[in-house]
RNA sequence: GUCUUGUUAGCUCAGCUGGUAGAGCACGUCACUUUUAAUGAUGUGGCCGAUGGUUCGAAUCCAUCACAGGACACCA
């Protein structure tokens, strides 16, 4: 089916001329001794020069071919790398006799892979180039590449087909090298900290360390289902019980949850737990890390996102309770009382659940009045202890626990806490979590008796957190869907099969 | 899941209130030894997302479906 188009049997054809005149349309041997980018660099001095041009250097590039001007006996090739984009001279009597009519005009084009040896020079027009004493193909494309000015601009065929996405567009390649940086420095910066990255299970046989819907798999040995993990946190506070002190692990987490610019069904996140260190201890490192990736990235501390500039000098700190009434406007008696949120609510023409708690209500106040508003990254803390199953209580206040939530940008980016470590009170929590589930909770927590056996052996007071590496991403490089920082993002598959209408 | 917009040549897009398709780029042929989305001439190229319906006649109107974008819901 595929290779049919009337372009890529043409193509097809030139590759066979080719092989016929000896030249192999996928040669290997290539001789390449520089990137364009070092060309570039270290030929600029010949701007400089009074004949704009060295015969005595002499490169060997590579790359593909993106435009392609043929102007009589001499042409203009530019080619490009994956560090950057180099105009190439050719002219017919600098190539071996009959190379430039037979093969180079009639057989190489716009798509394929070249290399070429050469001198640079600078063009009439100031153009640093390469002056080609030489060229040969080392792959042909059967395939013609979309239109040299708009490129690929459709949605569905840039995420489908990533790779031409990123022949097309350079900007994506930059964004993917971006979100490789992050992850490499988000590594460093915890390896430096003393902390042991570690590896736990991606299935589980409960889906714990979060409230969502998993995916379902099955083990045919041990004829058992498995879970895809939603969250690794459960595994990781068990190598604290026995004894690390400081962990991290950045993995994929999978939800079977719906889909839209801030969700995919798997995504990346970095969990690192740290004993002996309580969640104050966390906002620290968490401006700590910010800062670092900030300097190593080389971005302005006043980050511009879409319409916003976010100031990521202005760290805030605000307990959840009090955002609701300053943030939020929620009048703070309201803010204290199910029933005269519910009743908020409904002068809102806001619909909740019925039966929801008070911390659950105060959740749902904070998501519909404050969570948007919060564009300067801000902690939001002491979390109700009714949606926090797996934080400690306050000593003060046992309603609520010492957590806080990260926002930037009206986005959550991280989730931490000072870890549960009382056995008992997870026992009653998961209980608690067991009723909701029963009451039609299907997003309530799963009871995990050997995590609590885990913690009856003895937890080291712990702070954990979690932090969203595909929303950070997103924030870093100014993109609004988190498909623009996956390289390959969940799509439903197309079906193209008209076969299987047909046959009924 | 709901609403909404889209799907026309390899790509980017036109195509009004129905009369069986257009442009630019790309591609073929020709000219051109310093171009910058090169230029000039000329030519090829389409089951108008799929299936039904209305109509003498459908890319166009209607319905259903598929896929995608956006918004909302869900995701504590």
């Amino acid at each position: 089916m595929p290779l049919t188009n009337k372009y890529i049997q043409q193509r097809i054809e030139k590759a066979e001329f080719l092989k016929q005149a000896g030249i192999n349309p996928y040669a290997n041997n290539s001789q390449r001794n520089t990137s364009i980018e070092k060309y570039l660099n270290v030929n600029a001095d010949i701007a400089n020069t009074e004949s704009q041009r060295d015969e005595n250097r002499s490169y060997i590039v590579s790359g593909r071919i993106k435009l392609l001007r043929i102007m009589g006996k001499a042409s203009f090739v530019k080619i490009e790398d994956e560090s950057g984009i180099l105009q190439i001279y050719v002219a017919r009597d600098n190539l071996p006799e009959g190379f430039y009519n037979t093969i180079f005009k009639k057989n190489i084009e716009v798509g394929d892979i070249i290399e070429v040896g050469g001198y640079p020079f600078v063009t009439g027009k100031g153009e640093l180039s390469l002056h080609a004493s030489n060229l040969k193909l080392l792959t042909k494309a059967i395939a013609p590449l979309p239109e040299k000015f708009h490129g690929v601009t459709d949605k569905e065929i840039r995420y489908r087909k990533r790779y031409l996405d990123l022949i097309m567009n350079a900007e994506v390649r930059k964004t993917f090298q971006t979100r490789s940086k992050v992850i490499s420095l988000t590594r460093r910066f915890f390896e430096d900290k003393g902390f042991l990255e570690v590896e736990t299970p991606m299935m589980h046989p409960i889906a714990g360390g979060a409230n969502a819907k998993p995916f379902v798999t099955h083990h045919n040995a041990l004829s058992t289902d498995r879970y895809l993990r939603i969250a690794p946190e459960l595994y990781l506070k068990r190598l604290i019980v026995g004894g690390f002190e400081a962990v991290f692990e950045i993995n994929r987490n999978f939800r079977n949850e719906g889909m839209d610019a801030t969700h995919n069904p798997e995504f990346t996140s970095i969990e690192f737990y740290w004993a002996y260190k309580t969640y104050k201890d966390l906002i620290e490192i968490t401006k700590e890390y910010f800062a670092y990736l900030f300097e190593h990235l080389n971005l302005p501390s006043l980050l511009p996102y879409g319409e916003l500039s976010v100031n990521f000098e202005n760290f805030q700190e605000i307990p959840l309770i009090e955002s609701l009434t300053t943030i939020g406007g929620v009048p703070a008696e309201v803010a204290q009382d199910a029933e005269k949120i519910y009743a908020y609510l409904k002068e809102k023409a806001i619909n909740v659940k019925p039966n929801l708690n008070l911390g659950q209500l105060q959740g749902e106040l904070f998501d519909e009045f404050v969570e948007e508003k919060l564009i300067d990254p801000t902690f939001i803390t002491e979390y109700p202890v009714e949606i926090s199953p797996l934080a400690r209580r306050s000593d003060e206040n046992p309603d609520i626990t010492e957590r806080f939530e990260l926002f930037i940008a009206g986005r959550e980016i991280a989730n931490a806490f000072s870890e549960l470590n009382d056995p008992v009170d997870q026992l009653g929590r998961f209980e608690g979590q067991m009723s909701a589930k029963d009451a039609g909770d299907d997003e309530a927590h799963e009871m995990d008796k050997d995590f609590v056996e885990a913690l009856s052996y003895g937890m080291a007071p712990t702070a954990g957190q979690g932090i969203g590496i595909d929303r950070l991403v997103m924030l870093l490089t100014n993109e609004h869907s988190i498909r623009d920082v996956l390289l390959f993002p969940a799509m439903k598959p197309q079906n193209e099969d008209e076969q299987s209408q047909k046959e009924e």
